[in-house]
DNA sequence: CGATAACTGAGAATCGAGTATCATCTCTCC
DNA sequence: GGAGAGATGATACTCGATTCTCAGTTATCG
């Protein structure tokens, strides 16, 4: 890697994002950059194999990306925006849900609602 | 609707699931009835506009359904064999993860690792 | 039986997400 | 300045999921 300019410009965005981005919603942030969703994808692509990006599933729709570098946490989903939102934090209790025989190596909790912004919009 | 030979077909095996089918994993346990994958399809949207069924999105791939007389309950995935297990039991303490603004109506939790048959195939 | 309308299965068509291709561009190094 | 490697944007393409289409089937009601 020499340069990779827009690919850095791809990272930034999502870096400064208050939760996991799509590609598309990544991309629709950097209109007017020029930045084509193919670049998009290959930034995104590349930080996943790197291992500072990592790529997540929220409910909702398909992939986001997020860094890698963040502590454990679960995101707020909002069915107004569509944004989802990191939440620090988590719950207690999640092993007793898990039935005999079954083994739990990861957890996911996704709150949905609306978000600030929507709530006081709405 | 004067019959629905086929569509009660699925329903019916929808309803003896311990957990939300896809179309093609209820498709796939229909194997030998001759029923046609869009006959599944049509099944399942019937079910849904008619108010009996639910479509539930569950991490690891795409919309399944469920009967929805079923209680508040989540969802164990196997990593293995990408089989959803209803869990029923709830937990604590969600409220206290929702940020100042934000509005919950709904939440999610999905538990992730091995099932029991799995776990025991090695 | 005979008309009719709903149901059915197979395969074509569509749609969206992600990937591959290609001609062009831009650093870096000489 | 010139060459070469990597990067870029547009777009064509692939792939899987779902829907549409259509001809054939089947239950229902006279």
């Amino acid at each position: 890697m020499r340069r990779a300019k827009q690919q850095l410009t791809v990272l930034r965005a999502l870096g400064a994002a208050d939760g996991p981005l799509s590609a598309k919603e990544l991309w629709s942030r950097l209109s007017g950059t020029g930045v084509g969703l193919a670049t998009v994808y290959r930034a995104l692509q590349r930080g996943v194999e790197e291992g500072t990006l990592e790529s997540v599933e929220v409910l909702g729709g398909g992939v986001r990306y997020e860094p890698k570098d963040r502590e454990h946490h679960h995101y707020f989903l909002c069915s107004i925006c569509d944004h989802a939102f990191d939440l620090f934090g988590c719950v207690e209790g999640l092993e007793s849900l898990v039935p005999d025989g079954f083994r739990m190596t990861r957890h996911e909790v996704v709150l949905l609602g609306t978000c600030d912004a929507c709530a006081s919009a709405g």
